[in-house]
DNA sequence: ATCCGTGCAAATTATTTGCATATGG
DNA sequence: CCATATGCAAATAATTTGCACGGAT
């Protein structure tokens, strides 16, 4: 939270209330979850706070580089408080997305750029298919 | 356009001269089009088809494993007549969508399959950045 | 005090759906 | 012939925008 309030600061953008708790909604879940979910989860305690402002708010965020938007096979955006792209494991019975930590896969974009002579600024990596939990179910 | 035909034959699925022109135009173009662009690249010769028409088309391709669908970072999606997934370079300056052809990252999928125990059916890889001529330009 | 952020509602954009008609097998 | 595809228009879904008001600096 201390890494929010002074990126807004460092870019003369206002910390506000909204700002706050958006940013910690989406910290606190595990989910990836989309705009709508985020305000799904703040309503109870913030009735008042507008879809759009979700909106306006998760777009600044990626602006400033403080989360990464990933584009799951829906079209629809989820968001992730980690600013560091990483891939995903997204299941398409339970439709979870999961972060895979642990990989092997970090220095894609370098060998892309040898290859390509593309500067490139990101890679996104998603893995489609079934969980653990979904494949025992089935 | 033999694939094509075989392929809806093969799911009865009727062979239509509107599913054909879809299915040309998109394999015709190296630019990765999203719907409404296959529409307006149809309709000079095709003044009288729907752009619901291109939409269902394109769904039933995908669905018959004709064609992919893949999702830049707009929200919206562009198609490939290469049903085959493999990585995908985007600029962002000009927005083009080019083929990694040559590429190192094909046996991701299992490396990562061992790794979380996911049964992985596909697997996207997108690196956004500025193309050569580009950066030339900037 | 000033300007930015918010909330609301309306606008836009992308996609999907329902249904009557047309057409391929 | 008969079922499936098509075209049209309306519906839905996701996101963006404009603007007046309120709050942070």
């Amino acid at each position: 939270m201390n890494k929010l309030i002074e990126k807004l600061k460092d870019n003369d953008c206002k910390v506000t209330l909204q700002r706050i708790a958006i940013y910690e909604t989406l910290k606190d879940s595990n989910s990836h979850p989309n705009a709508e979910t985020i305000h799904k989860e703040l309503s109870p305690k913030y009735p008042t706070i507008s879809l759009a402002t979700v909106y306006k708010s998760l777009e600044l965020f990626v602006s400033l580089g403080l989360i990464q938007a990933i584009n799951v096979e829906e079209n629809s955006f989820r968001y992730d408080w980690k600013y560091k792209s990483h891939p995903h494991l997204i299941c398409s019975a339970c439709k979870k997305v999961e972060d895979l930590e642990i990989h092997p896969f970090s220095n894609l974009s370098h060998e892309a750029e040898i290859l390509t002579g593309y500067s490139i600024e990101k890679q996104q990596l998603n893995f489609y298919g079934s969980c653990p939990d979904c494949i025992e179910t089935s």
